[in-house]
DNA sequence: CATGAATGAGGTTTCATTCAT
DNA sequence: GATGAATGAAACCTCATTCAT
């Protein structure tokens, strides 16, 4: 299950102690702020064994998004298991989302506030295939079966999902916290779901319902 | 001896080219990764002479984002003079955001990918006060009028509009920029309006579309 | 006198602290033993202003040594002023050296014992043409009027007192300098004066002198 | 699967090539240039067993200059056996080490431009207790029969011819090796022999020669 | 017993910022 | 009021040495 196969792997004590205070730090700091000797210190590694490592700040922290981020990817996968609906799939990807980066607030600092994006979007763990390609399952899926408005790219789709995750929690953070991340998870799902359903447009469902309420 | 007839107002002009300066690093670089000194350079200031305005590197180009994002609210103030349906105020505005942000790409890539966010959250500037009433005030219009969802939090409509364009914009830049980032306006301005709108529930929707056809 | 024409010279100041420090810390450790920090916090001065100015470690030391060394030439050459005497000019010279490397033991430690001679020698300052030239050109002169041997290269005349004086100094460090290092010169200095004579071959100078004690 | 016929005695092949590599290495680059893990590298050994051997860098080169001077002495003693004119044996043994460093000039550029002589002067292996009292005894004997000037220290008789080969060796890589070193050997010990010949004074020497002169 | 991992630290370059002119 | 010098610190790279296996 873990990468025991990994190469040149470092102790495991070793990656949790400076995980953790790649957390502390980055989560409360900007990028340029932070110095490796202080990581280095803090988590009580030597500060040449991390450039032997990681080679630079910058993929010192990127390996540690990308641990976090399949952690979150294998939370989703493993919650999707027996599910058929597709709304019902999409609402917990969404919650799972909201969830996993309410509760692991650190992390989320450092990928939507922290990171340095221009050479994280250079970067190969920026991609995120493992969810990606799972998110895009689910929504071409969604589209083939007329479910979801298939007149639109199915990455728009999901950028529309994921700006407003992003979004929400940078938000979240900036308002003060008041009240959970995930407690409006509904509404919001649904704010997206009507989002990206097919146009049976707008406007004729208004026609609809107003004849209905002629109707009767 | 050269331009001695505005002895006295040198400023502007060191001002432009202070900005055209940020726009073509910061654009191009990770914000650590740009030195002032070679801002200052290319400039032709003395980097000096920056720190007397400015005070700090984070502080020179966070005075000029929000420059450059009141030429973006004036835009839309501009734009949405003299109009009175809601739907084309909203679309206006979310066409105006990927317009501004296409064409004036540099500025774009700094406030969504280079700017520390951590302390631009911090700062005055990055509440956006003139924007943000702008389109508070018509979303809350919206709601008060019952076209919009008045069960969420205005600012989360907001969010929910702001997010995809943010999105949309790095994924624009990340997906090598194939077809102009407002090409798609309309069909992604109706996702957003499909997820503002009041939920006469998709399921009573579908219902009603059901019933017409009966009676038809 | 001094030069107040180098551009880019540091304060005065500054590089006399680094100069003492650098005499102080080098005369008793081996090159590779000390941290330009070390220095840097010992003269007072900023790590990054000596490597403004002196781009590397060995640099640093050169740039010094080649002062200290033209202060003896200096003093060399005001020494000779008004000597006629081939023999009491090099006497001086000797002397001069001995006495200077004496008085000034950690700068001599440093040229002797410290600097990576490998790397010194690819040096401009390692050459020291005033001082070599200044030599050769006594040399040069007892040699031409046959006071001196002209069967040899007159560099090695030059060699021949060097070697004496490096390695006299290297011993009296490394025998305890029980007795001041010049106190032994005229003696030392015959040796010299002996050695740099045309050779009426030895076996000769015997021979004449049994043939006199003979006659007597 | 190679050499298990010497399964005991592989040590005689690791010193072999380390001792060429340290000859490789230090003789063309300053000791604090060269690193351990190169030479580990180079020789085919771990680093860390080269610090089992040797505990530092430092003593690596000085157990390895030792024996090399050992040889040269042992060639010296050699070459003296059944000598018995004082001035042959110190010609010889002058002409020795020109040849021995000429030779073995990597070992000569490790001894003389390399090592770091601070360290290397507290060590042991620098007094070289063999060649000292080997070449103490062939000078003191020579001031005992009255051949050598009795009125100088012993060890400054030595000092003289010593620092007069080190300081040709110096020069003669200096000046870029343009004819063998031991090619003037002669000349160069005429030097040193009047040098360290007993003070009849060169003035009565003159004295003599043309005292025979003027009898013929 | 030999090895590679870990370490603390140094050299070098560059940076943001402060300071004296 | 604008400037360059000086600074403290950081990133980066590499080293000598120690340590656990």
């Amino acid at each position: 299950m873990v990468d025991e196969t990994r190469k040149n792997a470092p102790k495991s004590d070793f990656r949790e102690r400076l995980g953790s205070t790649i957390l502390e730090v980055f989560s409360e700091a900007d990028f340029h702020a932070v110095g490796i000797r202080d990581i280095a210190q803090k988590a009580g590694v030597s500060f040449a064994t991390i450039y032997k490592y990681y080679g630079s700040k910058e993929q010192l922290v990127f390996s540690f998004v990308d641990q976090w981020m399949g952690v979150l990817t294998d939370r989703i996968i493993d919650h999707l298991h027996g599910m058929a609906d597709l709304k019902e799939k999409l609402r917990k990807i969404f919650w799972l989302q909201l969830d996993y980066y309410e509760r692991h607030e650190e992390f989320a600092k450092i990928i939507f506030l922290t990171l340095p994006m221009k050479t994280w979007m250079s970067d190969e763990s920026f991609e995120q295939h493992r969810m990606f390609d799972l998110l895009m399952d689910v929504l071409r899926q969604g589209q083939e079966e007329g479910i979801l408005n298939d007149q639109i790219d199915t990455r728009i789709l999901l950028d529309f999902m994921m700006g407003f995750v992003q979004r929400s929690f940078m938000m979240w953070i900036q308002r003060g916290k008041k009240e959970p991340l995930s407690s409006q998870t509904d509404i919001m799902f649904d704010m997206i779901w009507q989002g990206i359903q097919p146009p049976h447009s707008t406007d004729k469902q208004q026609a609809d319902s107003r004849a209905i309420e002629q109707l009767s």
